[in-house]
DNA sequence: TCGTACCTTTACCAAATGGTAAAAAACACG
DNA sequence: CGTGTTTTTTACCATTTGGTAAAGGTACGA
């Protein structure tokens, strides 16, 4: 059982399931659950598909290893917001960091947006023990920046999401907008200072 | 062949396209286009899965069906939006539409939100076709406003995807939502108001 | 009421798909 | 080397799934 993974991890172990879990990124974030397959994966990966199986006890279990994994990286930039920082660079920095993520990880951003879509079947415990604390804290933050003024008040929650809702978009639906500004040049640049400005009019509204 | 449908449509067949139409709304919306079943689909419409047949010619014609019957009226408030208005009005009002569809049809926006996350394979013509030169002649008015100083300066084309973001997350990230935030009393309340809010910040800026 | 066109069901099928069994190959290491 | 363990391959399999063939019902105008 090379899953239960209690002993150390061989070399080629370790390289295989990385291989694993990057082809398996690939086609889940571009398929869905279902709409991917073990065969596209194990090719993706460059091995058989048995050989797949030996590495993780199945499909699922290599959707629940790439959802664990995501989320761990994925809530690093909320977690650095920081209490001591001076509240409008926090809260810009966040957005900032966030469209990062989704210029340069839009796979991760797609298999995420995937599994929510579907109702999170397989992370809906997820979402509340290791999402919600973290989003709880944060918005409370917040409130207090607001309640001490040193922001414009506004719903820290709904702040919150409409953060990750407009910089997220620019992964997940990368498609539509490409199709409607097909100008890539200024792309990303034009977007981040939107986004910036959007967030700055917001917090420090009169 | 009933789906030429160079005739006139049976009483029979209206009523069993409809059936079948809003049985796959449901299913493909849950599950994705290869989550899909027609199984499942044909459950839903109360018929067996031959007589799916019978009135579409198979799954991909479903979807299709599905996705243009969508565009139309999706397409509809960003049409409405009306140059000789007041603009911030007018913008309001568009945002207000866009977070009623999210709220009354959270089923098309997320069959919508899959198709794209997916890379739009079943649509990318269609937005060409159909959503662009929309979106160039709104953006184009929401210039000239600004140009007009009826509005504060800003990306016309990336205020539009930011509407979109905004208003389509509540639909489609719905369940991240829930688990967050379950109280639902205020839920719509609170996000009508933020939104609101966002923009009118952004559009009267100083 | 009869015929015809429309609708529905029953019985299938080929391909795809997630997964298994077991032998063969590669490797680690004393 | 030789031997026990890890890794990989080959050959399958049961189920699911999109779809078809063809016969049986049903509505409905003449």
């Amino acid at each position: 059982m090379a899953q239960t993974a209690a002993k150390k991890p061989s070399r080629i172990q370790l390289r295989n399931r990385r291989r694993i879990m990057d082809a398996a990124l690939e086609v889940f974030s571009q398929h869905g659950y279902r709409g991917a397959t073990l065969d596209q994966i194990a090719e993706g990966a460059g091995m058989s598909k048995p050989n797949l199986i030996y590495y993780f006890d199945g499909k699922e279990a290599i959707h629940v290893a790439l959802l664990n994994a995501l989320m761990t990286e994925w809530l690093a930039p909320l977690q650095d917001m920081n209490p001591g920082g001076e509240p409008l660079d926090e809260i810009l920095t966040y957005v900032r960091r966030k469209m990062e993520m989704s210029r340069l990880y839009p796979r991760e951003s797609r298999l995420f947006a995937n599994e929510i879509l579907q109702g999170a079947p397989r992370m809906g415990p997820h979402l509340v023990s290791g999402l919600k604390p973290l989003f709880d804290e944060k918005a409370a933050l917040i409130g207090r920046w607001m309640e001490d003024g040193r922001l414009a008040k506004s719903d820290p929650q709904q702040l919150i999401l409409s953060i990750w809702a407009i910089t997220q978009h620019y992964a997940d639906f990368d498609a539509q907008i490409r199709a409607l500004i097909p100008d890539e040049a200024a792309g990303w640049d034009a977007a981040n200072a939107h986004v910036e400005r959007i967030f700055r009019e917001l917090l420090t509204a009169n």
